[in-house]
DNA sequence: AATCTTGTCAACCGCTAAAAA
DNA sequence: TTTTTTAGCGGTTGACAAGAT
């Protein structure tokens, strides 16, 4: 037989924590620690609660040395680089963030940062009827009660070709083009991408090559990231919106048709330039010219699991890899580059 | 002033891997 | 070895606040 229930879930408090909980909580704690045994803690804290709330709302909310209020800008930077290269796994994410919690960051990305971003690319309306049968509105937030209909999501000018190549295609595409450097020689397989660490500086380049792509040096690579515009309706109405990225080359995007892709794109951006993020020429820009994360300011354990994730995944030609097999994480879809002369593109949808 | 819409965030839910019995 | 629970994680919900109409 198993372990005995943890506790009587008929006869827990829920919902929002009292000052008097908080407090029992908290002295408890601070006076006896957690004992590694959260399950038996609210007995003999005196709390009808459960040991996992218990745990939660030390950990998000009472522990010393939390950090509450405004994210700074390099926290900004941290998240966004660190979502680009791994996604949604807050944990990782918090623990590069002295005194935030996975949850404060996951709340602070949904509700503000995804927003601060396409506000940075998104212009002001277009006149009536303008592309009406193309632009769509933003697919989050995925929360069912909120009505995002009547917000424009559309691109400042001028419209980056690739948007006009994709309008031939009836496809609701927002991004724009940027130039994104590729890092000299890159050629990877599962086996060698440990060597990579070594190769290039930014994690966002260093986790997003897909194998097999070769030197590049026309500046000439596209990097979009966003949400996917074709947003699964479920039935009360809301949104799946899964945070994905695609990379190709140019002259597969000039062919390539809305139902070979699985799905349309809505997108905003983030690039890096020369290892920096850096200002795009039209204007718009995140972070600063100094102002990189290196992929070796990273933790060690950090590095390891962005190295064992990727080392997961099955790098062979033209597949399609779930860099996850859970709901709203990345979606890679890698093609290879055909050839050297190809301009390299990369999407971040 | 009343009502509706949207934003925020603490807390809950459900899943998975690991641990315990 | 199998069954059951825990710890930890990410996704989602819902109460409340703030803003818009």
């Amino acid at each position: 037989m198993g372990r005995a229930p943890c506790c009587d879930k008929a006869n827990v408090k829920k919902g929002p924590w009292s000052p008097e909980e908080d407090s029992k909580l908290k002295e408890f704690i601070e006076k006896y620690g957690t004992g590694g045994n959260w399950i038996a803690l609210p007995q003999k804290a005196g709390l009808k609660r459960c040991g996992k709330s218990c745990r939660l709302r030390w950990l998000n909310y009472l522990r010393p040395n939390i950090k509450h209020g405004e994210f700074s800008d390099e926290e900004d930077r941290i998240i966004c680089s660190l979502f680009a290269s791994i996604g949604s796994r807050w944990s990782v994410i918090a623990a590069q963030l002295p005194g935030r919690t996975d949850n404060d960051i996951k709340n602070y990305w949904n509700t503000k940062l995804k927003k601060k971003l396409m506000g940075m690319h998104m212009g002001p309306p277009r006149p009536h009827n303008h592309h009406k049968n193309l632009l769509r509105p933003p697919p989050f937030p995925s929360s069912s009660h909120h009505n995002y209909q009547n917000q424009p999501l559309i691109p400042s000018e001028p419209l980056s070709s690739l948007y006009k190549d994709l309008r031939n295609y009836n496809r609701s595409f927002l991004g724009f083009e940027v130039p994104v450097p590729l890092p000299p020689q890159v050629s990877l397989t599962s086996n060698n991408f440990s060597n990579i660490s070594t190769n290039s500086s930014s994690i966002f380049q260093t986790l997003n090559y897909p194998a097999g792509v070769k030197e590049n040096n026309n500046n000439n690579n596209l990097l979009v990231f966003g949400s996917e515009g074709s947003c699964s309706t479920s039935s009360d109405g809301s949104c799946n919106n899964q945070i994905s990225y695609d990379y190709c080359s140019r002259s597969e995007i000039n062919n390539i048709k809305q139902e070979e892709m699985g799905f349309d794109h809505q997108g905003f951006m983030m690039l890096n330039y020369g290892n920096q993020w850096t200002e795009r020429p039209n204007g718009f820009y995140f972070g600063s010219e100094n102002n990189t994360l290196e992929f070796t300011d990273l933790d060690e354990d950090v590095k390891q699991q962005l190295i064992s994730t990727r080392s997961k995944n099955n790098y062979n030609n033209n597949t399609i890899i779930n860099e996850s097999s859970k709901s709203n994480s990345l979606l890679f879809n890698v093609n290879e580059s055909k050839t050297e002369d190809d301009e390299k593109v990369m999407y971040f949808y």
